[in-house]
DNA sequence: AATGTCACTTCAAATTTTGAAGTGACTGGA
DNA sequence: TCCAGTCACTTCAAAATTTGAAGTGACATT
């Protein structure tokens, strides 16, 4: 199976990762994230090559994860901001962030430091249950499938 | 600038980017989270080749983000195990399904459906602030860069 | 007129992935 | 004993993608 065929899964993960799963969009995301927002600025920060670039922005604008807007048509210039879609992959740029933070820490504390506005401290965000609120680890929850999923799960375990 | 270069960086998002920011071995966290052990199950859930499942296990083995272990001494057979640092990776799979709930949702609700052990309700985990403990979104926070972080970004821009 | 900036595109070479097939160590059944 | 099957991989060639360098076009600045 080939890496394009996870759009055509029946899970939300799988889509997701078909769209964002490779190292230079999560990088692209990131800058994007810390307020890039022009293909020069983004080229030099991800490090990644102009091509590159160029392929994926047009891939995420394709995903209404961003959008290309003009900010001068004399000269023609064009700036990438993220969409209410986009913004929504926050947590998983900050997951990205808080393992690393936690598991390949150097010396010097994080790179990136947040500080959430609400209440002014600096944070690390992590995963809360949604109806109770309690903080949520691997081990917290039981997963389980839908019909649809199971089915596709289930035909691929008799192959 | 290569991918692999990617773990020279400072910053902790770069260089766990560089260790799981790849389809691949995204997919194979999602399964191992779904209780996913052996060679076989993961290749066929995946949908991968062994060859590139071998690679990637080789990979998260040496992040000792996996451990492989024999089950079965005749024949010989071994299976893989989500380490601590390789559970901690759970909000980052977690993250991409609820961008997937959210965003491309087809029909018939979400494919995973996650209950959480302590209050016994079917949740949608969030980000929530470690200090206040309020949901947090991309809008909720300011980020900062470490000193070193900040040269690293400006020595690229001067570029 | 010359240089610089921005937002890209083009191209060949290197690397990676895919898809199919093969391997070795066994087990279980006829 | 022979044969099929399982598991955990490895090997290989062909296809696809990425890298790195260079080039382009429309301007602005000096």
């Amino acid at each position: 199976m080939s890496r394009s065929d996870l759009a055509r899964k029946v899970c939300g993960v799988s889509r997701t990762i078909e769209i964002v799963g490779d190292a230079w969009t999560l990088m692209i995301l990131r800058d994007m994230f810390l307020g890039a927002r022009r293909f020069d600025d983004l080229q030099r920060q991800t490090g990644c090559s102009p091509h590159l670039l160029s392929r994926r922005l047009k891939r995420l604008e394709a995903e209404q994860i961003v959008e290309r807007r003009a900010y001068s048509d004399r000269p023609p210039r064009h700036e990438y901001r993220l969409t209410e879609r986009g913004r929504d992959l926050w947590p998983v740029v900050v997951a990205l962030k808080s393992w690393g933070d936690r598991w390949l820490e150097g010396s010097g504390g994080a790179p990136i430091v947040l500080t959430h506005r609400g209440c002014g401290q600096v944070t690390q965000p992590r995963m809360c249950c949604s109806e109770c609120g309690e903080p949520m680890d691997a081990r917290a929850s039981v997963p389980s499938l839908s019909p649809a999923m199971a089915r596709e799960r289930d035909a691929a375990s008799h192959k």
